[in-house]
DNA sequence: CTGTTAGCGCATTCAC
DNA sequence: GTGAATGCGCTAACAG
């Protein structure tokens, strides 16, 4: 069985506040024998403080929890380690949560975290997410007075602490170098057309295209769901656009092109060009490396995880906001169309 | 503030006990009434057990700790997924823990889980565990009384729970495969060496060369670390073995590989057969579709928490051990040689 | 039917 | 220098 300080304090003959006095090394005038015998017995009984115990009096549990939509995407995966190294550097834990992308799920995980006390939540809402869905998981923080900051997808008019990339600036960049390209007839295939950044890289995508004088048309996009299923389910509609390059709103969409398209004898970028986002590590080994947008994942985790543990620090709510500057990353899914 | 039974208990003029005793749902005489008057109250004040509390008293979390060593390896997510999918199911969270591969942080973690009281540990040992790392690890948890199984690699001594995969055979269909297509002279590239399971896999590999009578050349062997870096390290050793084929020990191995044969424009498999392992979901969408050993890893995830969760209500000590037969998926990173 | 009492393991204030 | 008392928020015997 676990000692206790109580068991401590039985085998040494000194009282339980004592024996907490030396094993916290708090200031106090206990000679040095009294220290010494105390550490020993407590080395001795492989003393280990209960943590549960410890955080119900202190109110603070030393950890974090990180609500995602989909750990298996190695785009959250890469962020989770970025949470999880600074945790790790600062003696914190980190709970994770997947949610598989179910809105329902993002309130329960929150209210789980909240019983479980920890200090901070890292949020990154489920795929389904709509603004009044986003507004219930804040208020449910707020109303919980519970410290966190939102990751990744996100509406601007939830004005809280957020960390993310400039995602009409992204989709720009994409459909600017399609364009670049010579590509004229360009579809687009989305994630949930309620989400935020999707309607920002759109408007980039639309940005680009008026630039360059093309006409939007409406019939050449397509709403996908952000994951490997709905590219592969896109491209039967993609082949009948009869486009010449596709803007795929995140590299797992991509990818279920890249399945059907070989499946299907169709050869990218011959047949046609195909521009990702988010840059997952396994797009470069692609058949046809993914030209795609990078976000750095890693250091949004990074960045999101200092800005909760120092606001925890100073006992104040995040507030800090980080748009991080998308990147292109030509490969060779992109080809000169003439 | 969070409102607690003490709080509701003044403001509904019952005691404490009373409280508890209708919020809990517990088998006592007490009037509809009463319960109706104390259910509105925790609701308007918007009362939640604060868990931290509950968990001191009834000893136990309702948490499951996980450790594997490389969460961003889809191995590994996908195996967390597992593991969550049925955490949920039974009201149990879930703490990720990830050690970067580094035997130390194994260590660490498993005081941390500890000290939080997590009612049991899934264990992935880290990569560059020794026999004796991975008994010093046990003997933590069993010293701690922590109820915990085994997952993915494992040292036969150890004599714990365990949930994994026939290596041995593993190995051997890969080789055996290799050799059908008429290879004689196959390379490969292992895991580290300390390891049980690349040990077995590399047991396969000789008795399928065995079989075939082809001699065992140990220059044909490479030592590598299980990632893509090691995987593309091997590269230059690779060519120079003048091997027609190459077994390389996981997938993200073989993607390296990939990325280095790219660059120096080598062919797979017009120039080299390979074949993987783990058939990680992206191994499908490679220029040439990998062929690979499949190990069910969403089932083994799945397969480790019920026995530990089982365990866990029984109050015993996990002790069941679960093997499964691993399958080889031919794609066409291979092909015949003549 | 409901309240009193005790205790989970620890930190902390205040006496002695 | 050290210890008794109190409380964190909750559950569980045991009375009444």
């Amino acid at each position: 069985m676990k000692a206790t300080l109580k068991d401590i304090a039985a085998d040494t003959g000194f009282s339980v506040t004592t024996v907490s006095l030396v094993l916290n090394n708090k200031p106090s005038k206990i000679p040095e024998g009294t220290k010494q015998i105390i550490l020993e017995a407590a080395q001795r009984l492989g003393y280990r403080p209960n943590q549960l115990a410890v955080s119900l009096v202190k109110k603070r549990t030393d950890t974090l929890g990180l609500i995602v939509s989909d750990v298996s995407n190695p785009f959250f995966s890469t962020l989770a380690k970025g949470v999880e190294d600074i945790c790790r550097e600062n003696g914190c834990n980190m709970i994770l949560c997947n949610t598989n992308n179910m809105h329902k799920c993002d309130l329960n995980y929150i209210n789980m975290l909240v019983d479980k006390g920890v200090d901070g939540i890292i949020y990154g809402m489920a795929g389904d997410s709509t603004l009044k869905n986003a507004i219930d998981s804040c208020n449910l923080m707020k109303e919980q007075d519970m410290s966190f900051v939102i990751i990744d997808r996100y509406f601007k008019k939830l004005h809280t602490s957020y960390i993310g990339v400039d995602h009409l600036m992204g989709g720009y960049y994409a459909t600017k170098h399609l364009i670049e390209m010579g590509h004229k007839k360009i579809a687009c295939i989305t994630g949930p057309l309620h989400l935020d950044d999707v309607l920002e890289r759109l408007k980039g995508y639309k940005k680009a295209l008026k630039e360059a004088g093309i006409k939007y048309d409406s019939k050449l996009v397509f709403e996908g769901r952000y994951n490997m299923e709905s590219g592969a389910a896109a491209f039967p509609w993609l082949m009948k656009t009869k486009c010449t390059a596709v803007f795929a709103f995140n590299d797992m969409t991509a990818y279920g092109l890249y399945i059907e398209a070989k499946k299907n004898g169709v050869s990218i970028p011959k047949d046609f060009s195909v521009v990702g986002y988010d840059d997952i590590y396994f797009s470069k080994i692609l058949e046809a490396p993914l030209t795609t947008i990078k976000q750095p994942v890693y250091e949004m985790g990074v960045k999101a995880t200092e800005i909760l543990i120092e606001a925890i620090k100073n006992k104040k709510r995040p507030e800090e906001q980080f748009v991080y500057q998308p990147e292109l990353i030509v490969r060779s899914s992109t080809r000169k169309f003439e």
